[in-house]
DNA sequence: TTGACAGGTGTACATCGTACACCTACCGTG
DNA sequence: CACGGTAGGTGTACGATGTACACCTGTCAA
C-alpha cells in the first residue's frame, strides 16, 4: 500500500527526460560514460525502455547535440553581418564549453537534424543579408567549417586520458633534451605561448584567444572578398 | 611433411605488417571494420597475438595514422614559406583522400606520436623560416587547425551510412517544399553550388575548391599580418 | 645442455547495442 | 459499462568487442 499510494513512484519517461539526463550525465562524466544501459539505470528503468523514446544510440547522441544547439543565444538584432556572425559563433562557443563532450559529439556525427539545419540556415541568412552572394556564402561557410560550432580542433591539446605515472625528474630532463633536438620549432612555440614557463605545456595555450584570432582573421578575409565584389568563382 | 616443408607457412607477424594490413582493410571497408579480432583473422592469427605488437587498439589506430602521415611528400625546397606550406598541406590532403578513414581517425585521436610531432615541427619551421615570430607561428598553426592534415570538417557532407529506402517522388516533392520554407538560405546555397541541379545535393560541393579557397584565405591573412609586423599579442 | 625470452595460443570475462516477445495500464468508442 | 487497441515498460537473449591472464613452443646464446 505504501508503495501503491506514492503519487509518482517514478517520473514517467519521455524523450526529453531521456535526453536531458544523458546530457547531465555526459557533462559530469564525459561522453564515454553514455551507454544505453547506464542511462537506463540512472532513470530507474530497464535498458530497452529507452528504445521507446529514441530509435537507437545514434539518435540519442543527435538529440543531445540538439539540446546544446538550443542553448545558443538567438540572433541579436541591430548588428551588421560581421558582428552578428561573430557574436553567434562566440555564443555557440560558450554553449559548447559548457558541455565539453559536445565537441567530439558534433565532430563525429553528420546527421543534419532540423535543429542543426536551422542554425546553419540562420547563419547563412546573416551572410546573405550582409550582401554576400549565395556562392560566396557557400564558400565562407565551408571556410568556417566546424568553427561555426564554436570550437577548433585543438592541435596542441593535452592527450585525452593519459594516466601514466608522472616521469621522474631525470627522465623528464632527458625527454626535454631529446624533444628540444627533434622538435626545435615546437619547443620554440611552446616557450612563446607560455612565456618560457614550460611546466604544464598544452594548458599553456589561451584557447579563447586562439579561437578569436582565427575567427577574426577569417571574417576579415570574408569582408575583403565581399567588398572587392567577389560573387562567384570564375570558370 | 608437406606442411612442415612449406618454407613459410605464414609470414611472421610484425608491428609493421599488422599496421599495413589494418590500413589496407580500412581503405577497403572503412574504419568501422577495424577490430582486433577481424584483423587477427585476416592475418591468420589468434586475436591476442596482435597484442605482442601493439599495446592496444588505440595504439593500433595511432600507428595507422602515422603510416598515412609518412606518405606526405617531403618538403620541396626553393619555395617561399607560403608556397611551401601550401604545397605541404595539399600533399597531406592527397594522402588523406587516399585513406578516407584517416580524417575521422585523426580527428578522434590526440596522441602526439613522433611522426605527428615531426610533421608539425617542420610546418612550424616553414613559418619561422618565412620570418614569422614564434608567437605568430603559434597562432597561425592554431588557425589552420586540422587543415594542416588536409581536410576540413565537411559541413555539407552526406550523412554517413544513411541506408533508408529512397523516398517516393511525391514524398520527395513534399520534403522539398517544406525544406524550402524552413531553410531558404541553405536551399539558395545548394542551388548556387549545384548550378540549379539539386539531384544529389551534397555531392554537389567541389570539396577541393572549398579547401583551397579557405586555405588561401588563411594564408593571405597570415601574410598580411606578417608584413604588418605582427609579432606578439599586445598586453 | 640449458634456460631465457620473444612470439603465438586458448580460455574467459565484462560490457555493449539491440532484436524480439511479452505484459499492463489506460483511453476512446460502441 | 465492456472492449480492444495502443503507448510504454519488462525480460531474456544474442552476437560483437577489447583485453587480462596463464600457457605453450621454437630459437638462440651461453
Amino acid at each position: 500500500m505504501a508503495e501503491q499510494s506514492e503519487p509518482t513512484r517514478r517520473a514517467p519517461l519521455s524523450r526529453d527526460r531521456v535526453l536531458r539526463t544523458a546530457v547531465a550525465r555526459a557533462d559530469a562524466a564525459g561522453i564515454g560514460s553514455i551507454s544505453m544501459r547506464g542511462l537506463a539505470q540512472e532513470l530507474g528503468v530497464v535498458p530497452m525502455a529507452l528504445y521507446k523514446h529514441v530509435a537507437n544510440k545514434d539518435e540519442l547522441l543527435d538529440g543531445m547535440v540538439d539540446l546544446v544547439i538550443e542553448e545558443f543565444d538567438p540572433p541579436a538584432d541591430g548588428l551588421d553581418w560581421k558582428a552578428g556572425v561573430r557574436s553567434r559563433v562566440l555564443s555557440a562557443r560558450r554553449a559548447v564549453l559548457r558541455h565539453p563532450w559536445a565537441r567530439l559529439a558534433i565532430e563525429s556525427r553528420t546527421r543534419r537534424t532540423p535543429t542543426v539545419l536551422g542554425y546553419m540556415d540562420s547563419l547563412a541568412g546573416a551572410f546573405r543579408g550582409g550582401g554576400f552572394s549565395a556562392h560566396l556564402t557557400h564558400h565562407v561557410m565551408h571556410a568556417l567549417g566546424n568553427r561555426i560550432w564554436g570550437f577548433t580542433p585543438e592541435l596542441f591539446d593535452e592527450p585525452r586520458g593519459d594516466d601514466a605515472l608522472p616521469p621522474t625528474a631525470e627522465e623528464q630532463e632527458a625527454m626535454a633534451r631529446e624533444f628540444a633536438q627533434r622538435y626545435p620549432h615546437i619547443l620554440e612555440i611552446a616557450m612563446a605561448a607560455t612565456d618560457g614557463d614550460l611546466s604544464g605545456v598544452g594548458g599553456g595555450c589561451d584557447e579563447q584567444f586562439e579561437f578569436e584570432f582565427a575567427l577574426d582573421l577569417l571574417l576579415d578575409g570574408f569582408e575583403r572578398l565581399q567588398r572587392q565584389g567577389w560573387v562567384r568563382r570564375p570558370g
